[in-house]
DNA sequence: CGTTGACACCTAGGATGGCTAGGCATAGCA
DNA sequence: TGCTATGCCTAGCCATCCTAGGTGTCAACG
């Protein structure tokens, strides 16, 4: 896939992976790459500064784990992420219907 | 529409629009905007660096047409530009059914 | 006849955000 | 003792969409 296919989709990857529960940072890359049969494999890169940003944006809350192994950064999905997420869901399946429609070739 | 939304997916909407017939950007700007019913109003700032872009990369080429009474670079698609069409819409099929996946909440 | 607005082209620079490439630390296994 | 997987982080690169400006033609209106 390439870099920019990704552009402005990813926040709203994250919300709904994070809204079937709270997870993880590495977690959420794994989650990412089941859902997507292997599309989305995602460099920490990509997801880390993602998710500080969605918690700065207060659509996450995190938190450090204590029980676990391995110290780990816990994020959960807050009411106004799962606002977002309705609204992202919205925007994307307009915009999809968007791109199909000017792709045209739906044969 | 957000800003990053359309990224990585512009050249392919402008491939397909110019594989039903060369055009000049302008007119590329109005089929992009009606095919998909007002979703993409792109600024000539946007449309116009990319149908360079695409030229340079070999997918589209251009010329002055002479029989207009304004001057007009009217683009048409190569056979490198078809073959990349094709390659893309098979590109977005499995990145929106990634993307579905997902999101799930189909319903 | 001047002005407005549609047409038609162009580009520099800003902003965004995913990715590369590095770093750090712990745990388990050979 | 290494190697691998887990787990976190960030600086800077880079592609590209958009903003904001510029040029010029032509038709219509006052």
């Amino acid at each position: 896939m390439k870099a920019q296919t990704l552009k402005g989709h990813l926040d709203g990857l994250l919300l709904a992976v994070l809204a079937d529960g709270p997870a993880h940072g590495y977690s959420v890359i794994s989650a990412l790459r089941d859902r997507s049969n292997g599309e989305f494999d995602l460099p920490e890169g990509t997801v880390y500064p993602a998710l500080h940003r969605l918690e700065k944006a207060g659509l996450l809350s995190s938190s450090w784990s204590a029980d676990a192994p391995r110290r780990r950064r816990v994020y959960a999905i807050t009411p106004a992420g799962e606002r977002s997420l309705r609204q992202r869901r919205t925007e994307w399946r307009g915009f999809t219907s968007a791109v199909d429609a000017v792709l045209g070739s739906a044969a």
